[in-house]
DNA sequence: TTAATATGCAGCCATATTGTTGCAATAGGA
DNA sequence: TCCTATTGCAACAATATGGCTGCATATTAA
C-alpha cells in the first residue's frame, strides 16, 4: 500500500502551521458550525449584548436550547457574557472570530502558493 | 416573558446578508470543525491532489474513518475528488474556504461599525 | 490468469449533540 | 412583602457523529 512517496509527515513539503494547532481552531469552526449559532452571531455582532430571553425570541427553539448554543459559542471563545442585575448579556468577543478569518486567509496563500509551483513546472523548459 | 423590545427580527436594526444564508455556509463552518479534517485540509491547500491511502498514513485511524472525513468534506463543497485508474484523488476546491472567510470578514466589519455607532453614542453632546 | 493494491459498502457500537420538559432559585418592582 | 420576570439546573429522548471490522469489487502488474 501507498508506502513510497508518503503524503506528508514526513513528506517533501512543509504543512501550514494551523495543521497542528490543536482542537482550540476547529472548536471555533464547529461553534460557527451551526445556522442557530450563525444566527446568534449575526445578532450580537450587529447589535450589542442581548439576554438570553431576547436571543430566543429570534429562533425557532426554546430558551434552554438557546442557553446550549451560547455555551458552545462561550467554549470556543466566540461570545462573552455579562450580568447585570437578574439579567445575562452576552456579546460578540472578535479576537477568536479573526483568528479563524486568519486561517482561512493562510488556506488560499497556500493555495495559491501551490497553483505557482504546478504552474512553473509545467512551464518548465 | 421578555416581549417587550424584541431583539431583532422585527427589530430596529438590520441583521447581515449571512445570517439567513441557510445550511450551506454552516455545513462549511462544521466541515472545518474537526481536527482531523483540518489536517486533511491543511494537506490538500499545501500540496495538490492525494489517494485516500495516502492521507490515510497522515492520520491515526483507519481509511474507512478517513473516507468519512473526506465525505463530510466534499458535501460542504471544500474538496472534489477525481477518479484515476483505480485511485481516487482528493483535492482541494477553494471557492467555499473563500465564502466562508468572506462570512468572517462581514462579521469584523459589522462589529466595527456596531463599536463605532456605539463611540458615537456615547460622545454625543 | 493470478496476485496484489486501492477503494467501496454495509453494519455495528460508543459517545456527543440537540432539543425538550419540569422545577428550583434569584432578583426587581408594586 | 408578594408577585413576576429571568435565569439555572437536571433528567430525558432522539438523532448525529466518529470510529471500527468484515467483506466485496475493481484495477494494475507480473
Amino acid at each position: 500500500m501507498s508506502n513510497s512517496n508518503s503524503s506528508n509527515g514526513q513528506a517533501g513539503f512543509t504543512l501550514p502551521a494551523f495543521a497542528e494547532s490543536g482542537d482550540a481552531l476547529a472548536r471555533i469552526f464547529a461553534a460557527l458550525g451551526d445556522p442557530i449559532r450563525l444566527k446568534l452571531v449575526a445578532i450580537l455582532c450587529a447589535g450589542g449584548a442581548f439576554s438570553i430571553t431576547q436571543l430566543t425570541t429570534s429562533t425557532d427553539i426554546t430558551r434552554q436550547g438557546v442557553t446550549k448554543h451560547l455555551q458552545v459559542l462561550a467554549e470556543a471563545g466566540v461570545v462573552r457574557d455579562v450580568k447585570v442585575g437578574r439579567e445575562r448579556l452576552w456579546q460578540l468577543d472578535p479576537a477568536q472570530v479573526a483568528l479563524a478569518r486568519q486561517t482561512l486567509e493562510a488556506i488560499g496563500r497556500e493555495w495559491d502558493v501551490a497553483l505557482a509551483k504546478l504552474k512553473a513546472f509545467v512551464e518548465a523548459p
